[in-house]
DNA sequence: AATATGAGTTTAATTATTGAACCCACTATG
DNA sequence: CATAGTGGGTTCAATAATTAAACTCATATT
């Protein structure tokens, strides 16, 4: 299988990984949800090459998270502005981060800090159920359209809790 | 830079990818979290080559998102059991699966329901802030770590150095 | 025996990615 | 004026990652 095919898939995470499952793209969208808009910029934060950050703001382009914004006309220039679209994956890249932060020997610096501007204050993202609002802890989700039991491997061995 | 140094990266949200940051890495964790746990299985689901399959595996192992656990000895044979760790990562993928859904067009079939253990019913996965407990709502997040504003598309070059 | 299962490994061919240099249209400096 | 610098790329040869298909190995089933 290949990448162009993932957009394709009829599972919407694989198809969410069409946009963002790969690294760079990841890394770009990262940096634009902290203020980043210029070619050169992104360059200079990715570290990787120029073709390849060329490639993937074009690509995301395409898929609608960046729209370009002229800035100057005689060499055409441009701003990657995220869309209304593109600003929605923010709440993945913060939860990467927040499992990072909680799962993941720290290195050196400080976490950095997001502030919530509807409360003013600084805050950690919670996943919480849309119907009883609480937190949604891992293993306490279901698929009811899978197999009937979805803790189950043919031979099982002991269930864990969790 | 390479795939390898991302894991020593200071960015919390570049750790995180080291890990996850592959396509065919979180579709494994997609099909773990709905309770895939043999090696056929992942590969008939994915669609990647073996050695792929094999190759992710190993590193989602070593990282300790995956633990082994054997259900027969003689053909030394296993199942890939998320850890808490791995199982933490289930709010990532349900706020792509999220994304996709809002904000893709729709594929044939309808959307893979959850059901949150806790309260019995079927929900959305809602990132709310820790504080206030309501929705953060796209750009209504502010990084004051950053350069003084980050959202500044036409003010030019300021020195910053993050 | 012969076939099947589960979990990989090997290999050659194909793709993707890199680093470095190059290009273009300007702007600023001497 | 000539030269260098900036922003945003593209091109190209070399290197790394990925693929499909075949192969291995131990055991179970027919």
């Amino acid at each position: 299988m290949r990448w162009d095919q993932l957009a394709e898939d009829d599972c919407p995470v694989a198809r969410a990984l069409s946009v963002i499952g790969d690294r760079w793209a990841a890394l770009i969208l990262r940096d634009a949800l902290r203020g980043v808009t210029r070619f050169d910029a992104f360059h200079a934060r990715l570290g990787c090459s120029r073709a390849m950050v060329a490639k993937r703001l074009a690509e995301l382009v395409d898929q609608g998270v960046f729209e370009l914004r002229a800035y100057q006309d005689h060499p055409p220039r441009h701003d990657y502005v995220l869309t209304d679209r593109g600003r929605a994956l923010g709440p993945i890249v913060m939860m990467m981060a927040q499992w990072s932060e909680t799962w993941l020997p720290q290195r050196r610096s400080s976490p950095l800090r997001r502030r919530h501007k509807d409360c003013g204050q600084l805050f950690q993202p919670v996943l919480v159920c849309s119907e009883c609002r609480e937190p949604v802890e891992p293993g306490r989700v279901e698929y009811p359209d899978l197999a009937p039991s979805r803790r189950r491997a043919t031979t099982d061995r002991q269930g864990q809790s969790a």
